[in-house]
DNA sequence: CGGAAAACTTTGCGGTCGGTAGTTTTGTTA
DNA sequence: TAACAAAACTACCGACCGCAAAGTTTTCCG
């Protein structure tokens, strides 16, 4: 799937060619769909999830509610739809896919991370939003939420894990705590930049996180 | 563990006249009162500001919703009552107030701070659900967040400063960075585990993280 | 005890919410 | 051109929202 995230075109009713040669069905639904999700994640990002209502989604996507919930049939699956499409647009900018690379090298990619980050304030706001409401334990987005944590530490874990291995990182290392406190240290500056970005410099400090962190933990 | 609301009068000026020291004045009034506000704080905590319902709480306060109103004439003023409790109850437990004590000293007390955290997850839901929301400029608690971390962050700085000027820290620490970097690990720790009780120590990350910056940065 | 003020209720206004039902428009295909 | 299905619409539902006004009960002080 192609995720373009700066989508924003307004031609509601245009045509759009042969996107999708599908036997029967229109290529405007696709076209539609997009829109209608580019809309919502802006709408998230912005209001969270219970602040947010389908029928501002859909005004701004021009058409009426009853139509949104055409292509999406509740409030839930449109936020869990949006959820996917952020994290397909993480992956293209971080390959976290490709199988373990050395310790000191997933480290440099977060840092390269939140230096971009800084230039995308709305899609960091809709991660902080939506993972503060999903603390609570019936919201639909918990499970996402906690789901996520657990793949990403697992992921960074096994990578520290091959740079023990492989001797580059010390032996006396624990992987699994160094992961969950890269992720924490992440998102808690995210959310004072996000708070105050002119007083906080999200890159720089986590920047000199990792730095110090590399240096205590290289062999 | 009860914060005495001995003058709950917040800043609204209007209002809240001086029922205590002046004669006239129910006796029932300043513990409906505090009944409210614990059980705003707890439907707060579990639905945020945007899903917690004004009726939902008088409800369970045993008033009606224009009852509630009396005491609090608008939902955004009892969120405001409610975030200047969870500061006292903090402060309590927290002396921050006194001032700066040494830069390891007060690093100490936050590691006490995790380890008591994670008796009482309702608040720390309280306070991560509403930051959360909060970085929403237009949100009534946007300004009440970023004013708090500015002061957190001030005061954790002056104490690392007095800790440098002293010798006990290294001259080459930068104070402020590493202030907002104690506040974000522990914000970020404190999502996991909510997230995921039973995989995050919340308080074996935090102190471990303390442990090794103090290794780092004392002289 | 009288009366004023505080505490609280009843009532209801204007509005929004997510969601459903039924119908019309639109484009493709045969 | 006729058949057909996706797309989008109008209309509506019951519930809930924050809140204001006005009236009633309770409490305390002089």
């Amino acid at each position: 799937m192609d995720v373009r995230p700066d989508d924003l075109s307004d031609a509601p009713p245009t045509r759009a060619g042969r996107a999708r040669p599908r036997g029967r069905g229109y290529a405007s639904g696709d076209a539609r769909r997009t829109r209608i999700l580019n809309i919502a994640l802006q709408e998230f990002a912005e209001n969270g999830y219970r602040g947010t209502s389908l029928a501002r989604i859909a005004e701004r996507a021009e058409l009426t509610q009853a139509g949104l919930l055409h292509h999406f049939r509740s409030k839930q699956e449109l936020l869990v739809a949006v959820l996917d499409l952020r994290d397909r647009m993480d992956m293209a900018h971080l390959d976290l896919a490709e199988l373990p690379l050395g310790g000191a090298a997933v480290l440099a990619k977060f840092t390269e991370l939140a230096g971009h980050n800084q230039a995308i304030p709305g899609l960091v706001q809709l991660f902080t939003v939506l993972t503060g409401e999903a603390v609570t334990t019936d919201h639909p987005a918990h499970g996402w939420a906690r789901d996520r944590y657990a793949l990403l530490r697992a992921s960074v874990a096994a990578s520290l894990e091959a740079g023990v291995a492989s001797g580059e990182l010390r032996a006396d290392v624990d992987p699994t705590a160094v992961a969950a406190q890269v992720f924490a240290m992440m998102d808690g500056l995210q959310l004072q930049w996000l708070l105050d970005p002119e007083h906080v410099d999200m890159a720089a400090l986590f920047g000199d996180y990792v730095e110090h962190l590399l240096r205590r933990i290289r062999a």
